[in-house]
DNA sequence: ATTATTATCTACAATACTGTCAATAGTGAG
DNA sequence: CTCACTATTGACAGTATTGTAGATAATAAT
């Protein structure tokens, strides 16, 4: 399904991993249409559990919630999420309120973290939250071919700078804003 | 190919929108791979075109080159340069120059735009092409689903504002680095 | 222990899809 | 005009893929 998208699942394969025979994916499913809903509503779930799993783990600072949010999006899930997205069914009730509490939750941490006259508009808050879903999302898919390393080692380390030099632009940004 | 990725491209379905018989097509590019390795070609060569473009339009201002990108991404490019990527084929020699030159480019309208004796870092520079391209493409994926808007006009007026807001975000780092 | 229910498999049916072939029509060179 | 070459097509072959059916095993309930 990452690999290949909806079009490209195919249920030899999918048996042959899972171990067993077509007619039993097809016995729980009910068809290849419903295997392919319940891997997508799996993938909201994912989405939602990890997302709500970044605010949870209560990060110190906004690096650590930035890095956790790469991290998420490079292990699979921004190659899951394309599917929720160009198929037609929309995905609003289930899936989009996790934003929104990221948003709310964000701006909780900037009010702490700031000092206690500094004011900050919400919009500004959910651009961040905007920005850097897209931005981990799209440098889980872009991301490896866009830097030229020579081997796996070199292309981590460019990575990580540059998640570092994110983190700190925002930072920049913070300061400007307070 | 943009909807379904190349598993679910159908030489009936691509004969019947180019108004020929399948057979005609497989004439012209071999097989149902040698069409996809065309599409392909097709993309990489439209990526450069484009992002050259935006280049050669000798942008005044960061904010006019950040709106021309996204709209590129978002009319298309995204959808197609997915499957340059999940696909096994590098498309390293033909695609990635273009991103060295937009940061060359970008570095030299950064020193003409600042004062005199600034100096700047070019991977500073790097980082920005490289943010702004996976923001673009995020943004042409993710956008329209993370933006919950009632109608479509509502939904241009929010990315309008995002992408001015990450300009300015931008402008707020070019100063504070100048 | 018996029975109903569920899970799994092999074999098969029906269709979808790619690629081949032979025939036909069009096109340009000489 | 003729000839070689290219483009296009319908018909078809071979395979892949989804879905069905019946048989068999496992599991749970009483």
């Amino acid at each position: 399904m990452a690999a290949g998208g909806p079009a490209g699942l195919r249920l030899e394969a999918v048996a042959k991993a899972a171990g067993v025979s077509h007619p039993t994916i097809l016995h729980h499913f009910g068809s290849r249409e419903g295997l392919i809903h319940a891997l997508n509503r799996e993938t909201v779930e994912h989405l939602k559990s990890v997302l709500l799993g970044v605010l949870n783990a209560q990060p110190n600072s906004s690096d650590d919630a930035i890095t956790a949010t790469f991290a998420a999006y490079r292990e699979g899930l921004a190659q899951r999420m394309i599917w929720l997205f160009q198929g037609g069914q929309p995905m609003a009730p289930q899936g989009l309120p996790v934003f929104d509490e990221m948003v709310e939750a964000l701006h909780a941490f900037r009010l702490s973290w700031a000092s206690p006259n500094a004011s900050f508009d919400i919009e500004d808050t959910r651009a961040i939250v905007h920005l850097t879903t897209i931005a981990a999302f799209g440098d889980a898919i872009l991301g490896p071919r866009l830097r030229r390393a020579s081997d796996a080692e070199e292309e981590v380390r460019q990575r990580q700078r540059f998640e570092q030099w994110f983190g700190e632009m925002l930072n920049v940004y913070f300061r400007d804003k307070s």
